[in-house]
DNA sequence: ATGAGGGCATAAGCTGTCTTTATGAGCGGT
DNA sequence: ACCGCTCATAAAGACAGCTTATGCCCTCAT
């Protein structure tokens, strides 16, 4: 209740002033690793009186002692490891997005180049990616991300040399494999009635209710519709995943999403799952490859690195 | 293969120069949230042309462009829609390490005490905590992390008001009710000849063959020795569940680890988990508190966050 | 004992980034 | 035609982080 406590969570966000930035975090990782500021500012390539700096810097701004400094080397305090492994899920993430940013920069030279569906660009890519990376550094990846149409059309046209999709179909030219299986499923915020539901919603219910859904057209509406008869009845229609999500979250409606999407936020129980009966809402997702032109080189490498 | 290249990929590090930091990342999301550069900077408390400069050079440090300007407002590009999705997982990272750290600090009128042991304070509180601040935003929570003992020493002088173990046993003077499930798996390096497995282990080959394994004492090694009947060989000891992931990764031999701590690990294919039979290697993560002490108010809504 | 080496801390100066303030320009509805 | 919204640009200030240059502490080997 002090104006201090009432300023910082009513600024709601500023993140970024509680939380050091990916460069400190690294320090701390590598100082984990290594057991001294000294080592751990070789390997980053600064200082040993910046790498000391930084990390008094954090313990100032997080409140908390991380290092036991010692004539001999630098071990982390409890609080430190706790901290530490905190950091090192920011850090991964990090890795993902730059592991799926450089892929997204257009470059001529790519050796391997990737068209994928929206939901599997954004939730499965980047780990595969990162994946290729540790097995073979020197693969250069593109990635242009579609609807199902898109993908063909790339691959048809030698503009990319694999391919993934979610849809129910395969785009007629095109060979495919399973690599793995999806299922959509129906979230609403914590506060909406159908979250305390334990009956299972029956198809003729879902397809009554007004839902939050992707656009007409989407891998994810398609699925939707022809489980439903094509009936589904929408409360709005959003372009993205990310829109759906967020309409949800803030307690819009109920909606329809692949659960690769929303694992995040059940985990932290922004969303509950809706129990569903009698509705088969079951994707395969696969890759995909010209037909007869069987992917080798690098894009064989990947396709092994999806297999689940 | 250009001398920038070959840098860039060299130094390995260096994550922080090649991803925008938390702020960049916060705009990002708000941008996409509410469809104009001037509302995301208002929400964020900066001004327009601090947000316009800010995403500009997000634009170049990923020579990408994200959003789309227009005279009445901007929306994101494909490749920003993905690119921002990608940037929310480190932000929701960012979130638990907050809301984690904010309870690390030592605070006299913090109204719930928490003590916990490691592996439940690294993976499963952060989102609690983050749940519980959506529900009830002024609860302050401090945390404290060590081993069962400590839980239960803690617990009954009045020093916290409620506990979370994973060991086998329950410490005397403590009530308790299982939360959650959790199994110790057995992982290698994708390298490792176990990693190629298909019949699982035995016990017998199990208790025969060094493991990276963490100190006798910890709740995890407590559970192995149990289920080999003590019988477990330590190629070496480490003290955090950190270190035995790290000498796992880098090929060291097999370890033993909870499923909790190496989901990341597996997901992106850093670790390899070797199939097992006739072990019984489950554990209960329990919640605790001093007999006939039932948790009332801020415990108790903490209790119900959980349940799984 | 004593000197060498590794480890950390402090101080001073520099540099680059991000910020604000001030202004201009495009588009759309009234 | 004007007002309101949007974004872009330019100039100047604030701050954080880095480096260089030291000094102290401890340990180990001579």
């Amino acid at each position: 209740m002090s104006g201090v406590e009432e300023r910082e969570t009513a600024v709601g966000g500023g993140l970024s002033h509680r939380v050091p930035d990916l460069g400190g975090l690294e320090l701390l990782l590598a100082v984990a690793r290594l057991g001294s500021l000294g080592g751990a500012a070789r390997e980053l390539g600064i200082t040993q009186p910046a790498a000391s700096s930084r990390i008094r810097s954090m313990e100032r701004q997080l409140g908390v002692a991380l290092v036991d400094r010692s004539p001999r080397g630098s071990r982390l305090t409890d609080a430190g490891a706790l901290v530490t492994d905190w950091a090192r899920r920011i850090v991964e993430a990090a890795e993902a997005f730059d592991a799926g940013a450089q892929a997204l920069r257009v470059r001529r030279d790519s050796r391997l180049r990737v068209v994928a569906s929206m939901t599997i660009a954004e939730y499965l890519l980047p780990g595969w990616l990162l994946a290729l990376r540790a097995g073979r550094p020197d693969t250069a990846v593109s990635l242009h991300a579609g609807n199902s149409a898109t993908v063909a059309e790339r691959l048809l046209s030698d503009e990319a040399d694999l391919g993934f999709v979610e849809g129910l179909t395969v785009p007629s030219g095109l060979d495919s494999v399973v690599i793995a299986h999806d299922h959509l499923i129906v979230v609403t915020a914590p506060g909406h009635v159908w979250a305390r539901r334990r009956r299972p919603l029956e198809a003729a219910e879902l397809a009554a209710t007004p839902l939050i859904l992707r656009e007409k057209g989407s891998g994810t509406r398609q699925v939707l519709d022809a489980a439903l008869g094509g009936l589904a009845r929408p409360l709005i229609e959003l372009s993205s995943t990310t829109a759906v999500k967020a309409a949800a979250v803030s307690g819009a409606g109920p909606a329809v999403l692949s659960e690769l999407a929303v694992g995040e936020e059940l985990a932290l129980r922004r969303l509950v799952r809706v129990p569903v009966a009698g509705v088969s809402l079951a994707r395969d997702l696969r890759a995909v490859w010209p037909t007869g032109h069987r992917p080798v080189g690098p894009a064989r490498d990947l396709l092994s690195l999806t297999r689940d």
